[in-house]
DNA sequence: TTTATTTGGTTTATAATATAAACTACTTTA
DNA sequence: TAAAGTAGTTTATATTATAAACCAAATAAA
């Protein structure tokens, strides 16, 4: 009845993030802040879980002279959210 | 677009328990303790979270000689549920 | 030109949380 | 009456989340 809830989605910052990566190619660091309005600090923690748990890859670059960090969800990323998602149906029914 | 999800509800276990609690008129301890496999501990400690809260409300009697702690969801804890899963959706989509 | 200020982050210290282990109090069974 | 079980609570610990402090480079202001 009550599926374990991955306690890398279950965290609201983590869950935006991945929330707003599954629409889309990718998303650089300022997009996923002013979405999230996350503190830089908190976002820079987060996403460095998100890439350890394989759930999205991060690439650093620049964006003429600035740094740039561009972030995109794997394929495991997909089924762990996806996953998540249909545990989350036990707990919260639909 | 991302709406705060209520830390209160935002855990597993209490999730579980209000997810068990909404559909029934009350629910004893070791109910709750069964159904979400939890340890006693953790289910103590947690119920008193959700009730210090308002979202349920706790009675302690006996059944015979033992005795029995025996929980129900407010109005209050049915609102928050349900604003709860409404701001999940934010994030999960449906 | 040097001195703020802003941008794009990371590191780290702290507070909050979740959880199990240890404990209490009582009942039932052998 | 001793041992085991029931129904919990308390508390110690590990994990987590978060913001504050920091860093390096770019840009703007004096």
């Amino acid at each position: 009845m009550f599926k374990a809830l991955d306690p890398l989605l279950h965290s609201e910052l983590r869950l935006a993030v991945m929330s707003l990566l599954i629409g889309v190619e990718e998303a650089d660091f300022v997009f996923l802040r002013n979405k999230t309005g996350a503190t830089a600090g908190n976002l820079s923690v987060q996403l460095d879980k998100l890439q350890r748990a394989g759930y999205i890859s991060i690439s650093k670059g620049f964006n003429g002279k600035m740094p740039r960090t561009t972030c995109c969800i794997t394929d495991e990323g997909r089924n762990a959210f996806a996953a998540y998602v249909e545990a989350l149906r036990g707990y919260i029914g639909k």
